[in-house]
DNA sequence: CTGAAAGCGCTAACAC
DNA sequence: GTGTTAGCGCTTTCAG
């Protein structure tokens, strides 16, 4: 027990050593663990650091090792349960190999990345898990490479980066959900999402997410593959909170020319739009039909229950983190890891594109 | 630009006010922005920094001045968005202020939580807040305070440590919408959570979380309050997965003596309630009545939109972040910080207890 | 203002 | 096995 309730000075080695009525050294390999101590000495040692309360320094300690058993973790919205799911992937499989995880929100900012993964190496973390904001401007992943230390991408990849990614392919199954999309009927289909451009969506333009542009690339080539126009006019980005995501969607919903199937690209954007439809009177799958990415409880519970493109995500998280253990701990680049697919799961809200639909 | 690839030895102030021809004093206060330094100094000393590309040692800094710009957070399960949103408020807050956060997940596991403190003191965050996974149990947070270290309490209570602590006021909301419900007509009324307990509940058995402990406190007190005997056989505890969830909504669901209105203590708990209600056949509002704990998105979204307890989350976060960093800093404890209280929202899940109800 | 030197708490040679 | 002696990279006296 604690005698005084006085911020006392912290224990270190030396205290323990002298308790022990040992060397410094000898104390610090029995606290530590390492080299060669005597049953009787590291006995003593220990009991005097029971006695003393003692607990190491981490900080002093990673000093001179040069390792801290931390990575570091930069993603967008840790709000988002996309990220708060492969957050849990990561932190499990840290706990499991003795690694803590220092968490940094970007807010999709680049210039928040490029800080926090300044600051990140700046605390010497031995290495780092970012799922990038831009897939484009990756100087500063580049950089991080040169510093030597591990680095592993998540979610997205970044062009000029040549590291281990873990990311859903994007194309595939896009282009399937397109084509399921098309062959019932839809051949107006939208498209919404949050990555930022410069102007409006003109087609193959350079997005700042390599997996919109996939996304893109798989409902282009389900339209021509179909032999159908690529309706360029209903990509949507730059949805940003919720009132303008349900403008978009309100705009989508109207003129002769309206969208007959719309695609959410993640779950915060799928609520808004869901919503909007909701208040606009019309029904799901009668008047549109619904399709969104992530797989999330909630989407069973709507009525009708939701399409969805579910994602691997705490899979993700496993494997991101795995993969960059293992380069830290200097392993060979072992099994190409798990595919992480994703895949349609069919529930109530693709519909037949209407007759009434169909008319207008 | 880096002229070799080879992870070369990281620059040190050494190399730095070598190459600046000033002793290493000189560079190191130019570089750390403290102590007197001339202009001239100053500049010479920051330009062979940029050449060379110094980056400092944060850990070697932390060292010698017993700060580490860090802050460690605790909580159950990161992978809730309950917990989510919370953590955004906390990192939004720390960043603010300079400070970084570790996050460790203990899924809600006292061993695992325990050893999470641990290793947040050895790594000498600046401060710690944690979200107690057990209210009664909590020598360790004692620890903490013994310690010295700041220690701020997140979403629950815990008995015996005097600290700061930043929770929804739970029994006067859960009074309030107790009321309604049995305004409403009920009478039968079930709460499903997950906090474990030994055996089945009993009523004034003690809990581990103060949260549940003082909602259940706030049911009975209006059940006593309006004169109707406590359903205290409606009180379902250690409702774990998913599969758990659905059985005992089931069972609440069941025979002569039905809850006609049912309570889910979280948003994942929600989840599960809500799919067995809908999976059996019954109507919300028409045949059971729903309120549950958190104001997420998706309960706009379900037929009806859902009756919700709405919780300050995000402030939470914030608030508690504000005030651990606030005794970081040793600044007096100033104002008393925001209420943080729930309210509720109504919405369609409430129903009058029909008649076919009243009658079985 | 500047520089030499002494640590922070621990690990890592290196002798014995 | 054990102890002595150097550091890790930085801040901080303490003299000038």
């Amino acid at each position: 027990m604690s005698t005084d309730g006085s911020r006392r000075r912290d224990v270190t080695v030396a205290d323990v050593a002298k308790a022990a009525k040992v060397s410094k050294a000898q104390a610090a390999r029995a606290l530590g663990n390492y080299g060669a101590v005597s049953d009787d000495v590291r006995e003593r040692v220990l009991a005097a650091a029971e006695e003393l309360e003692y607990r190491p320094n981490e900080l002093a300690r990673s000093m001179n090792t040069g390792k801290s058993n931390t990575i570091g973790v930069v993603v967008g919205d840790i709000e988002n349960p996309h990220f708060g799911l492969a957050m849990r992937g990561i932190t499990d499989t840290a706990k499991k190999s003795g690694y803590n995880v220092i968490l940094i929100n970007t807010d999709e900012e680049r210039a928040a990345e490029v800080d926090a993964v300044r600051v990140l190496l700046d605390k010497r973390v031995d290495g780092l898990i970012v799922a990038p904001a831009s897939s484009v401007e990756t100087t500063h992943l580049q950089q991080v490479r040169e510093s030597g230390r591990p680095l592993v991408l998540l979610d997205r990849a970044a062009s000029g980066v040549d590291v281990e990614t873990f990311a859903v392919e994007m194309e595939k199954i896009s282009y399937e959900s397109t084509k399921h999309l098309i062959e019932a009927g839809h051949r107006r289909i939208a498209f919404v999402s949050t990555v930022s451009t410069d102007g409006p969506y003109v087609a193959g333009m350079t997005l700042d997410s390599s997996q919109i542009s996939d996304r893109l690339d798989g409902i282009r080539r389900a339209f021509d593959d179909a032999g159908f126009p690529y309706p360029a006019d209903l990509i949507r980005l730059n949805a940003g909170d919720s009132g303008s995501i349900m403008r978009i969607t309100q705009e989508l919903l109207q003129g002769p020319d309206a969208a007959t199937a719309i695609i959410a690209s993640d779950g915060l954007i799928a609520l808004s739009v869901v919503e909007a439809i909701q208040n606009s009177g019309l029904s799901i799958p009668d008047d549109v039909s619904f399709l969104m990415y992530d797989d999330f409880a909630w989407t069973r519970l709507t009525t009708p229950p939701l399409t969805v493109i579910a994602q691997p995500v705490y899979d993700m998280g496993i494997a991101a983190a795995s993969a960059l253990i293992r380069q830290i701990e200097g392993r060979k680049t072992a099994e190409p890891g798990p595919e992480l697919v994703a895949t349609l799961i069919q529930r109530g809200s693709i519909g037949v594109a209407s007759a009434k639909i169909a008319l207008r």
